[in-house]
Parts: C-alpha cells; structure tokens; sequence
DNA sequence: TGCTGTACTATAGCTTGCTATGTTGTTTCG
DNA sequence: CGAAACAACATAGCAAGCTATAGTACAGCA
C-alpha cells in the first residue's frame, strides 16, 4: 500500500485530512467558546473539572492526554480569567488542588451547547450508525498510533 | 440526537476525538522529521513546494488553507534552517516568490516515507476499503463544517 | 489621469502545544 | 535513619496556529 512513485497525495494522506479537520473543529468551536470569553484549550480542562473537582493539575495532564506544562500554562490563565483556583492539599503539600470558581461552574450548560452544536453541524448528514462507525474508527487509529512509538 | 441531560462524554464527541487523533499523528510524526532537521509545520509547505515552485506565499497558504501569517513565519524559520529562498518577481513588485533549496528538494523521498511510515502505522489493521471509507468520512464532515459559518 | 479598492506581505500579540530541565516534597529501601 | 528514586510542579524556550492591523504595490474605473 505504499505510494507508487514518490507521489504524495495530500487528500489522501490519513495525517493530513485528520489534521485538516481537526484544524475546522478548532475553529468552529474556538469562535463559539470566545463569545462566552473562554479560549480554546480551556474548554478540556472544564470539562474534566466539571466532572470532578479537586483533582491535581498531573491528574488533569493524565486525563487529557496532553503534557503537564501545557496544562499547568492554560491553568494559569484560567486563573487570570477567574474561571478556577487553586488550595493546598493539607495532606500532601507538593501538590495543588485545582477547583472552579462560581463563574466556571455556571458556564457548564452554554459551552457544553456550544460544542455539541459544532459536533451537530460537523455530522449533519452522518446517520446515528455512520457517526458511530467514524468514532470507532477514529479510536481505532488511535489506539494505532499509541502503540509504543517503536 | 442532542445529549440527554447535561451529560457530555469526551469519548463521544466528534471534535474531541478528532483533535485526540491529530495531536497523536503529529506528535508521530514529528519525532521522525526531526531526525531530518524538520519541523512538524515544515512539511505541508514542503509538500506544496515539491508539486510547484516559484509560487507565492499567499498562494501556499490558500492550498494548505492555513492563515498567511501563519505560512509567513513558517517560511521564515525555513529561510533559517536553509531549506528555501525567497527571490522577488521581476514582473510584481509586491510579491515574492519561494523556491526551494538542494537540501529542500534531497529531502523529499524521505521525508515522504516519514510521513507514509505513520499512516501506515495509524492504518495497520485497516482494510484498503476501510480506509477508503475512512477519508471519505473525513472529507464529509469537513466539508460540513467549511460552510459558511452560520 | 488619479482615486479607490484589492491583493500581497509584514508585524505585533495571543494561545496552546511540545521538550528539557530544575526544585521541592514524598516514598522506598538498604 | 539516610540516600536514592520518584512524583508534582515550575520555568525557559521553541513551533505553529490564530486575529488584527498596517504598509506597499497593483488594477480598474470614473
């Protein structure tokens, strides 16, 4: 399945329309996000907190799949924007509790909106069947690509 | 097909999941252009530089659909590490076009095998018609959310 | 011709991702 | 107990994406 002729087709290159695409999701969902104020990348991390408060910024990391120092910038600005806060963990003092402010708390319902109307427009004409057979794709390769790097 | 109550699973949105896979595709990538000198951003530039050279900035930004400021600095860190030059058109002032290096150009067979290297590990277990469907899924929802934006 | 609009490039400034490294606290084990 | 390993966090520095804005050259038209 290699490519004939040290030809690269850009539209057929798996890496390059996930890339693509991932590029129009960021997008679309980054303007929605601004107009309520928040950035991007901060909507992951509210995502886990309003799972679940008072966790680590590690644990955070771990969740997200996403590397400690960028969490540990995005959570700054967070702060900055008064979206959370951060006590000490009395038991243990190397580490930071992470928790929402009211403000965070209150954007769960209209941001969670926003993105599924991003998803929603994304899969407009997908069937509830194909939808799920492109995530289980999308897993698949995934999971491809975690395997140990080589 | 909106979420029942508020509940928003990670695992289930479309955007997520996308964005998962794309950082994964670049983070592989990457580690194996760097063993060339090459920077992850590098390598669609050089993509459309080895189909054509001679064009524009702008033009190299519409193709990749990437923001002129964006391929403006890209290019400049590629003038850096000599992988291209700029030299003005006699015919218009105000535009300059971009060619390539010998390096630039040496660099094209391997690096395309970099990049089949990780889509062939992103597609390992893939049939030649699931992949086919794949792409072709991608291109849908990516079509939907080119739309204009609402 | 000259003015207006458009196209190309440059610059400033922000966010978010990464790696590499350092600091400090906790755990483990000899 | 003390030393070594480990875990959490911080910091520095880079790349690459974005928006907004400004400067310059060209084109089109009144």
């Amino acid at each position: 399945m290699t490519t004939p002729e040290g030809e690269f087709r850009r539209d057929e290159s798996l890496g390059y329309v996930v890339n693509l695409l991932g590029r129009l999701f960021a997008r679309a969902l980054d303007q929605r996000l601004r107009r309520h104020g928040v950035a991007l990348g901060q909507f992951p991390v509210l995502l886990i907190l309003w799972e679940q408060e008072g966790i680590t910024q590690s644990e955070i990391a771990r969740r997200l799949d996403i590397e400690q120092p960028t969490v540990a910038n995005t959570l700054k600005r967070m702060e900055r924007d008064g979206l959370v806060s951060f006590g000490p963990d009395p038991g243990n003092r190397r580490q930071v509790l992470v928790g929402l402010s009211e403000k965070g708390r209150a954007l769960r319902a209209p941001l969670i909106a926003e993105a599924e109307a991003v998803n929603g427009q994304a899969s407009q004409d997908f069937s509830a069947a194909e939808r799920a057979l492109f995530i289980a794709l999308l897993r698949r390769m995934a999971a491809n690509l975690s395997e140990f790097s080589e």
